[in-house]
DNA sequence: TCGACCATTGACCGCTCGGTCAAGGGATCT
DNA sequence: AGATCCCTTGACCGAGCGGTCAATGGTCGA
């Protein structure tokens, strides 16, 4: 699975073969029919593996927070560095969202994680720490600040440094803050 | 290229084959290579058009706009409009970040994108109107929301409303304007 | 020592793909 | 009428795909 993941982020899930997969491992082409019933569920597993890995990070991060405002940016901060230690996924998360069958899963995941974040928005509104307003889109918001930033640079090549995690913070948090 | 674009966007772009168009729009499959190198020569044509007609209608959007901080909140509506107009176009771009030469395309477009806002950024922040920081970083960041926001409502089929757009430009504005 | 069985091999299959090209309209000009 | 040129056709091609399966290690219990 990592080297298939590997290749498909590099060579595209079309153009990369199974044979190009087995090969590359040194195995022959049965070996991966025996552990994976056809191309499409090997990546459907990555996809579902890696949603379940962020979701943990994710998780685990903000359990420290005091109050909601600071597990969002917690939660923010998380998800920024997880983006830059699996550059692969972030390409096959988008491609995936371009065919229905992977779409589908991926859908089910944003889903779980913009109802996580809005929780967290809407625990901030009833605490009176941000005005109210529909936790949902806001959450979605902030989901588009973390997710472009961290497409952005990962495509750079660039670490993710301090700047770049306290910009999207910021914007989120004063974004939420309202006008 | 209309026919395509919807199939491309239905179907994904591999598993839409040449003979799908053709036999689609009811020629012969010698027409189209009369028109197109190759077909990923049409998938970039695709793209290279909506970048320009999008960047347009920005560009014609935002001329009204009194200071630059309203030509940033012209820039994002025209730009959600656009996108609920052209949901098939959006998942090709979405494809199109996936493999190489349809990503270099899109890299283009987007640089440019970024250095529009960021340009009216860098006079809003001469102006005062906000504090001084890193301008292309805070492009980057708009262009998170909107791109998100616009994907998100693309795909629930929901027409893009007030409440959205609105959204947006709140958080990109007070985003901006910092804690 | 000998089956039983799990894991593995890679030649092979049918199929479809992107792309080619000889042949054939059908305007338009001479 | 004939020649020229542009556009169109669809049968055809080689290649490579995802997927299969008879054959075959290798391991372990009896």
């Amino acid at each position: 699975m990592a080297f298939a993941t590997r290749r498909f982020a590099e060579n595209g899930f079309h153009p990369t073969s199974v044979s190009d997969i087995v090969d590359g491992i040194g195995v022959g082409k049965g070996v991966f029919y025996w552990y994976f019933p056809s191309k499409d569920d090997l990546l459907l597993e990555i996809l579902r593996q890696a949603l379940v890995d962020l979701r943990r990070c994710q998780q685990r991060a903000l359990r420290p927070a005091r109050d909601p405002l600071e597990g969002i940016e917690l939660g923010i901060r998380a998800t920024l560095a997880w983006s830059a230690a699996n550059p692969e996924i972030l390409r096959l998360v988008t491609f995936g969202w371009t065919e229905e069958n992977f779409a589908t899963a991926l859908a089910k995941g944003r889903r779980i994680g913009i109802a996580d974040t809005a929780r967290l928005v809407r625990q901030a509104m009833d605490e009176g720490l941000i005005e109210p307003g529909d936790a949902t889109m806001l959450a979605t918001a902030i989901r588009g600040v973390t997710d472009e930033l961290a497409r952005e640079f990962v495509e750079r090549g660039t670490d993710v440094d301090h700047t770049v995690v306290d910009t999207a913070v910021r914007m989120c948090l004063s974004g939420l803050r309202g006008r």
